[in-house]
DNA sequence: CAGTATCCAAAGGGATACTG
DNA sequence: CAGTATCCCTTTGGATACTG
């Protein structure tokens, strides 16, 4: 019981997955980067989701010696195993909008 | 991507789960049995949630001609489905917290 | 580039009281 | 009993500007 909801707070909100899946796509990934994947995100918003996906160890985030500095992303073993679950939702997330549209 | 965000609009929230968990438990409940198995929720919130399960069709909503009247929530079948997605939420949360705890 | 800081409007949601 | 209505404080998050 309280398992679902610790996941559902690491998932929780308008971007998080949006996100994962950005960076899960292409393995690693810049900020600047996921702030165009993410339609609509603003650097706030991708700024405070990314650090709270950092603080659950679900993304590495690593700073480029580069001229400006750049910052890469990736996700660590543990967010990946995110993928089966993202995985079940998206079937289930299927499944449901063909019952709502059959009403 | 559209379906998973579908799946975690569908079960976002505080108390979503903790609803269907206590309907799914005891198979049909009453609004105020609800009221008192959800630690927290207020009767505002309660209805409000309540009501867009039933627009998504998790649950089904049946007023008995009792003294005063009385409400029954059950879920749909298709409700019935969301306890796989609630049980790989529930093992994945586990994992999530002991990697977390291990720092 | 990768953020942080500030301002501010809108939404969320608790407490309480009320209704059929 | 099963909600609705109202008040009102808190949180969220967009827009914009700024920094190392």
């Amino acid at each position: 019981m309280l398992a679902v909801q610790d996941s559902m707070d690491v998932l929780n909100g308008k971007w998080k997955i949006a996100i994962i899946s950005s960076i899960c796509y292409y393995n690693k990934r810049r900020f600047s980067d996921i702030l165009n994947d993410v339609v609509g995100i603003s650097n706030k918003m991708l700024s405070k989701e990314l650090k709270e996906l950092e603080v659950n160890k679900l993304i590495i985030r690593t700073v480029l010696a580069t001229q400006p500095i750049t910052v890469k992303y990736e996700l660590t073993e543990h967010g990946k195993t995110l993928k089966t679950i993202i995985n079940n939702l998206t079937e289930w997330g299927i499944e449901h909008r063909k019952h709502i549209i059959e009403q």
